[in-house]
Parts: C-alpha cells; structure tokens; sequence
DNA sequence: GCGAAACCGCGAACGCTGTTTGCAGTTTAC
DNA sequence: GTAAACTGCAAACAGCGTTCGCGGTTTCGC
C-alpha cells in the first residue's frame, strides 16, 4: 500500500527550493539518474536546437526515461531551467584574481559572459524568466562585488551596476546570434525617407570591433565612478 | 464545392508577410471583427495578465468567436504578436521634432519609450522574438535615424546605437517591473562574503534619481561621438 | 529476519496549447 | 443566376507540462 508520503520534489509549503531540496530520498532505490544527469542532457538539448527543444519529453527521451520520472527529481520545468542556468554559470569559474584596474577585471568578466552567452546562446532568455539565483549565480555575484570593492559607491549602485552590465552582455549575444536574421527586404522604404537614405549609402565600415569594450566601459564609469557614496 | 482557393492565410509562397496581406477578401462576407479588433483585444489581454495569457482561444473568446475563425485574419501566433509591437509602437507617435541637441532628443523619445514598455509589460519580451518589423517600427526607426541626423558616424554604428539604446530601456523597464521580486531570503550566505558584506552595510541611499538618463548618455557619447565616420 | 514505510520508474491520463480541416452559409463578380 | 470566393464554426490532431496510481525495490526499526 503506497500512502500519501512526503514527496521530495514538493514545494514542501516552507518553500523548499530546488537548490535545498536533497537529490535523493534515504530509504528507496537508488535514482538511475542523476540530477547532474538529467541537466546536462537538457543543457545539451538547448545548445543543439534551443530552449524550445528542452520539453519533459525531450530530456527524458534522451536519458531513455519517462517524461513523469523527471518529477522525481525536480518540481517543474522551471526548475529545470534553473538548474541548466546555474549550470552553465558554473563555467565562469575560475574568476578573476585581483591584478590590474577594478574595471579592467571587469571587464575580462563581462567577456568570459559574452563568450559563455555565445557557448549557449539559450541562456539569455533563460535568464531573463524570473529565476531563483543558485550557488553558482550567487558565486558570480559575489566575485563581481569583490571586483567592485575598490569602487567608492553605494551597494544599491553596484548591484545596479552589475545587473546592468549582464543584460548588456546579454544585448551584445543576442544581436550577434541574430546577426543577419533581420532583413528590410521587400519593404516599401518609400515612406521612410531617412531609412532609404541609410540603406542607400554605401555600406560604411564595419561600426567598431572593440564596440564592446567601449560600450561597458563607458557603461560602467559613466554609472560607478561620478556617483557619490 | 468549395474547392482550394487561395487562403489569405497563407503566407503566399512569396513571401507575404502579415504587413503585405489585404485585411479581407473581395468576394465574401465582411469580417464580423477587424484585424484591428483582435489586435486590440490581444494587447488588452497581454497588459492585464500578461503574454502568456494571448492564447488563440483566450483572444478568440474575448471577442465572442471561435478560436479556428481567427486564422482568417492572421496566419499564426506570431503574426498577432508582430501586429501587436507594432500597434504599441504606434504609441510613440508623434516623434520629438527638431529643436535642441540631438542627444537631448534622443533621450527624450528613449524615455517616451520607457513609459510605453512600463504600460505594456510585456513589450520588451514580444520584441526580443525575432520580429518582421511593421509600418510602425519602420517609423520609430525612421525617426531615430533622422534625430541622428547631425551626428558624424557610419550608419551601421548609428544602426547599433539604436538597437543598443532600445536593448537599455528595456533593461530598465524590466528592471522595474521586477522590482522587490528578486529575493535572497532563505540563502546561507556564509559561502559568499562579499553578498553578505554588502547586505550587513545599511541601506545605502538609493543609486540616482536619474539612472536612466545618465546611463544612456554616457552609452550614446560612447557609441557615437568618438567613432570617426 | 521481517514487516512497514519510503522511494523509484512507468504508463496512462488531464487540461491546455497552436493549428488544420471539412462543412455550411453569405456575399460578390460575371 | 450561377459559380467562385470568402467567412465562421465545430471538431479534431499533435504536442506540451503536469498528476496520479500502480508494481517493484531499498532501507529503517525492531
């Protein structure tokens, strides 16, 4: 007789999450799955064909289990996305050790996202869903706080700051993803006067390669360092 | 009989998009509701619950039809939610006419944009999509370049400030609309020094009243007045 | 050692989604 | 006046996330 026990991949009503939530029970078989498992291979789903690749289905398919198993493991598809999130950001590790400018750090950071962004270029959207910061996430926090301490500015100002510079990170992957994606082709620009006489010029040189650099330079010392603590 | 005539629906084999296709046939019925009228009715629907509450069937009903009926009028989901960006688009008009510095101008209409992703929450998220652009967006577009007008740069680099400017606001907008929802209750911050350095500091004065206006100036000088053409 | 409790994986279901399709009924063109 | 073209509807299809009850397996407490 099987009763109504305590189910792991619950909520658990005091807010359980998934990052508390023990990945396996202490009396029953042991999983023929792991978590790190069953993330890697949605991991692996979303870098081949995207995020709407990664259903129940799909990643249970792939490790030859049913799509119901996963709730073994996790409470929710988000869940899901989460661990693939914090998995991911894991290979920011290992942060920059102290040696050079505070900005510089930095920015050697934001490039090792931009890169990371371009490894898995899902992650920008998976990012931007409203998400529980796991260990690794936090940890990236964290070494992004400790560059910033030389920095003479209000914890609200940083936190600000380095939010900022990831969604610019994430801008920066998403145009270069969808570069050449956006067409003007078979639009009447008639009305558009302007925009004809954009497309009309002859294609200028390549805007700037270092664009990026600039941009969260000028970012970051634009926001950080005229602000009074 | 009614045999295989051509489907408005479709998109035409050449390519037809949704902004080329005629409302309504010459041959039958009027159309009980105009495009407009759905469109209309998706973005009430979208503000009030948000994107994921524009489904096929929650539109339909709201306009008292079948869900089926609506594939007279668009040929997907995604067609409705290009019409709908670009009817909120729509909202900017009219655009700052000439008069004071064109980085005033600019960040006059980028804040006029700001107000319109905060009235529709779920704008930044229909525009992260790839998107076919519509009349509106071309105008936006049209208007940014002209605003751009006395700036000394190539057009790509004119091209990628605008993109970038858009990407900000929307940084903001959804920065704002997550306010307070992001918690690090319930986490052991032992492991992370600095996190927990930064939460034992007192409530540090908010970061500036004028964030948004300083952060894109300092990112437009940056972009667009030390690039030689 | 043994019973009971807990846990795992499975398959079938539920409600939801976007989309397609045949079927009237209505309007227009020739 | 007939035929073509169009509209709307109801039903269906495949896929989605998720739930549930079921045997089989492992571990705890005695």
């Amino acid at each position: 007789m099987t009763g109504a026990p305590r189910d792991p991949a619950d909520g658990d009503s005091a807010g359980r999450s998934i990052w508390t939530r023990p990945q396996r029970g202490a009396r029953g078989p042991a999983p023929t799955h792991s978590r790190d498992e069953i993330v890697a291979a949605a991991v692996a789903l979303a870098d081949a064909d995207g995020l709407g690749a990664v259903s129940m289905r799909a990643v249970a398919g792939a490790l030859g289990m049913a799509a119901g198993s996963l709730y073994r493991h996790l409470s929710s598809r988000d869940d899901l996305l989460d661990l693939m999130v914090d998995r991911c950001v894991g290979e920011l590790r290992p942060y920059p050790a102290d040696g050079g400018t505070w900005l510089d750090q930095f920015l050697l950071l934001a490039r090792r996202q931009l890169a990371l962004y371009l490894r898995h270029p899902w992650l920008p959207d998976a990012i931007a869903r409203p998400t529980v910061p796991g260990p690794n996430t936090l940890a990236h926090f964290d070494a992004c706080l400790r560059l910033l301490q030389p920095v003479r500015a209000g914890v609200a100002a940083k936190f600000e700051a380095i939010a900022m510079v990831t969604g610019v990170v994430s801008l920066f992957a998403r145009s270069a993803a969808a570069a050449g994606t956006v067409t003007f082709d078979h639009v009447d620009l008639a009305a558009y006067p302007h925009l004809a006489a954009a497309f009309a010029e002859p294609p200028s040189t390549p805007p700037d390669r270092d664009l990026f650099e600039r941009t969260l330079r000028s970012l970051l010392t634009g926001l950080l360092t005229t602000d009074p603590p």
